[in-house]
DNA sequence: CTGCATCCATGTTGATACTG
DNA sequence: CAGTATCAACATGGATGCAG
């Protein structure tokens, strides 16, 4: 996605930022606190370390996530959404909750995100 | 978008659904109302034809939108969202609601849509 | 008018291996 | 650990022509 340029519409600026195959998963993981690049590929095997890498490097150009390196031996990164990436959290759960309903509709057993990180109410 | 297969998490079965380079952006367009292929064409000008009938071809498939063909001379044919199209409507509404926060700390304009269909609140 | 078929250019993603 | 490099495969986009 381009990421630039005149959007006609704010949903095409939507599509243009969270857009893409992994983004959005991406941004679903990090929902519940910042992770590690590592954690990230636990979390989303079936994304390549480069397209990772790529997706993060383009929701940092964009604002989404913030990058914190940790000059530590070995390596640690960790990755987080940002203020403007945590006002997307709206927009996961609605697309969390029409998966929820759509795969009931399929007949499909919804399944728990790995780890269970569904949006959850705070239990007092 | 296989739109098939076996999902980890609802959000993977909502972007294999509406993602896409154009899905969202056309679903936005039907939200207020149905539309015809010509229609869609006027209002998403940037898709070409043959992208605009495959997106509307596999979101028929997906139980998203409906397609009614009148048989007149010359044809008229008609999409609507489904019921099912419809429970997306919250999706589409946060996104655009993001998109208008977005372009507004880029410092840009958000435009409404063409036509101007922005959720907007009734005014009696 | 509402599309589908074909060819071709370009962009995006995947697999594997490799580096600081 | 946290990525990058390279190449191959696939998806997407444009142009054109054609059919119901």
């Amino acid at each position: 996605m381009p990421r630039n340029g005149t959007y006609h519409c704010p949903v095409e600026a939507s599509v243009a930022v969270i857009g893409g195959k992994w983004k959005t998963l991406l941004l679903w993981k990090l929902r519940d606190g910042p992770l590690r690049f590592s954690g990230l590929q636990e979390c989303l095997p079936m994304v390549t370390p480069r397209m990772l890498s790529k997706a993060l490097r383009e929701l940092g150009e964009d604002g989404i996530v913030a990058r914190t390196a940790y000059p530590e031996i070995p390596p640690r990164v960790e990755y987080a959404l940002t203020p403007l990436g945590e006002a997307l959290i709206p927009v996961l759960d609605a697309m969390s909750a029409w998966g929820i309903k759509y795969m009931l509709d399929a007949g499909l057993r919804p399944p728990d995100c790995c780890g269970g990180n569904a949006p959850e109410e705070e239990i007092s």
